[in-house]
DNA sequence: CGTATAATGAAAATGAATTTCATTTTCATT
DNA sequence: AATGAAAATGAAATTCATTTTCATTATACG
């Protein structure tokens, strides 16, 4: 099951679409790789979602679009799309692995309800600041950071409260 | 392999190890299980290093001790010290499920070099208080975060930079 | 002590991640 | 457009960490 999401996201225009595209069949041939139906479609569908994603997850979108397109092509591709910097992984603490996109988008963070999976995007230009202090301090070149806070959101708070 | 870690630590005094037991056995009590050599050695191993450990790592620690200890009671028992605070599952980027101390330690953060896996301890009483900030913000009830830098060490810095 | 209940650990099961391999597709070169 | 070398694909097999099962052993309460 697709995790609930809790934020305001268009998606991404025309432009944009092809700016990633773009990065993506640099990289492609950058590395000696070829163009494909099926890494375009699993690009485009990547990128359409805001939600972190298992591989899993992706392939059932995937398959939607087109139905002959395999897991194993999907898991392939969003290897690449880490690679060049499009996808990034997210560890969460079910232990699954997630990818989001980290095209074009600002520096996030995300809060986690633990009782139902909610995640919040936010945004703290603090954390960024943080990230620059503390690399510097300890002579780490700081690159990016991951930053989770789990607690319980309201409507599960509610939830409880009414059970008890 | 275990990771290699960076910071000034000295193993738990006599009396910290026993305040840890006695959460650990107040737990056991409270759930209707029972006190057994096993666990205990699990325990004391846990505590005595500041890794962040896998269970099949702990598990080789644990077997150095006492060869008879099997990874399936390692495994429930590191379970166990999650249910009851002792130690925490911290998810890293390599995907397996690593835990750490949580007894008597300041809230603190990973700097992970990509390179050669390092990490680097930190403590930063400016990511605790936005933490609560964001909480309230978002009306969640926050009751932890995670905080990881992801960057490259001045160790491996300095071999790239002989590489080339 | 005796007995009910839980713990243990070896082995099996599970399930996500990864690899293999036969077949198909891409693309640079005719 | 045709060719062929190199890569992509996807189904199936494999790997490997995690979790469960189950027969045996240990704990602790009366």
């Amino acid at each position: 099951m697709l995790q609930r999401r809790i934020d305001d996201h268009a998606p991404p225009s025309r432009e944009l679409m092809r700016e990633a595209q773009d990065i993506f069949y640099k990289h492609l041939k950058r590395v000696g790789l070829k163009h494909t139906d099926q890494r375009d479609t699993i690009l485009r569908t990547f990128l359409e979602t805001r939600d972190h994603l298992s591989t899993d997850e992706l392939f059932r979108l995937v398959r939607k679009k087109e139905a002959k397109i395999g897991f194993t092509t999907v898991y392939r591709t969003l290897k690449l799309l880490a690679e060049c910097g499009l996808a990034s992984a997210v560890p969460f603490p079910d232990g699954m692995a997630r990818y989001e996109h980290q095209f074009n988008r600002r520096n996030h963070h995300h809060m986690v309800c633990t009782e139902c999976d909610a995640s919040v995007e936010f945004f703290s230009p603090e954390v960024n600041k943080l990230e620059e202090e503390i690399g510097r301090k300890y002579h780490f070149d700081a690159t990016r950071h991951n930053f989770q806070i789990y607690g319980v959101c309201e409507d599960c708070r509610k939830k409880i409260r009414r059970a008890i």
